[in-house]
DNA sequence: CGGACAACCTGGCGGC
DNA sequence: TGCCGCCAGGTTGTCC
């Protein structure tokens, strides 16, 4: 499921029913979800913690407990989840752990495909890795990217995709960041202008706000903290839009396979090579 | 360093 | 209906 936008609206779903509450217990359905420390270490640590913050880094949930720190990272389909101790729940097929609260109810992790990961660290970037900066936060800034650009000449939609480049794109943002920006996927980082490097900045930020605003885009598995479903895959301008006219020039979208991955576009209005803009 | 590709997994969908 | 191949929001490791 997970993209920035998507992440932040589990985050701040979660607020509510963990905020000040204290886990009692971890106990894993499918042990390969729990990255670190093994189940046994994990348990026996996060029992006793409170909950003192829900936050989030890049594409990763963080909790913040008394002594650690404890991630998630939702992969593919992986989804986070509250029930009440009184409350009646339908098994879950794809359960993959389930934490223990100190009222009673439980955090669950159920995931379809066993990708996510959740671990407990006293240091983040031990789990994290090295990140590039929050898009959506106020140290990102036009200066910033361009910097960030520097003595770098990848196609612009993988240089999107790595989370150490920008943390928290993914496929779907990454290319409505380009196609607001009118820039074509395969343009080379090095040649873009000063002009381009503010407007996909202003791209990017667009792109992930109207995420966040519209709740996440609930293609096939994401589903909010409640289960409902978010809403903005029903503002895409080109991502699962191939064959549909874009919502700019009319012209067709297309679609294309670019660094392995599934890539929408306009070749209208995201042209291949730096436009000479009559306007 | 960059790019291609396989792995990790399961489910949905289109085609025949 | 059934079977088959392909595709999927992510990330990591290997090989050239």
């Amino acid at each position: 499921m997970p993209e920035l936008p998507e992440v932040e609206t589990v985050v701040r779903g979660l607020r509510t029913p963990l905020m000040g509450r204290s886990f009692v217990s971890m106990r894993p359905v499918w042990e390969r979800t729990v990255q670190t420390p093994n189940p046994a270490e994990f348990a026996a640590r996060i029992a006793g913690q409170t909950v003192q913050d829900v936050t989030r880094r890049a594409k990763f949930i963080v909790l913040v407990l008394s002594e650690d720190l404890l991630l998630v990272h939702l992969r593919m389909t992986g989804r986070l989840y509250v029930t009440q101790a009184e409350a009646q729940h339908d098994a879950d097929r794809w359960l993959r752990v389930v934490f223990g609260l100190d009222d009673g109810g439980e955090l669950r992790f159920s995931d379809v495909r066993k990708f996510g990961r959740v671990s407990l660290t006293d240091r983040i970037e031990a789990i994290t890795g090295p990140l590039g900066p929050e898009p959506l936060s106020a140290e990102f800034t036009p200066a910033v990217l361009h910097e960030r650009l520097q003595n770098r000449n990848k196609p612009m939609k993988p240089l999107l995709l790595d989370q150490t480049f920008i943390a928290g794109v993914g496929n779907i943002y990454a290319d409505e960041a380009l196609f607001r920006a009118g820039i074509h996927p395969q343009r080379r980082s090095a040649s873009l202008s000063h002009d381009d490097i503010v407007r996909l900045h202003g791209s990017i930020q667009a792109a992930l706000h109207d995420g966040v605003q519209h709740e996440g885009a609930s293609i096939n598995w994401y589903r909010k903290v409640d289960g409902s479903k978010g809403n903005s895959q029903a503002h895409f301008y080109v991502y699962g839009r191939d064959g549909q006219p874009c919502r700019h020039c009319g012209h067709p979208i297309e679609k294309m396979r670019l660094a392995q991955r599934g890539t929408h576009y306009c070749p209208v209005c995201q042209p291949a090579a730096a436009t000479i803009d009559a306007g």
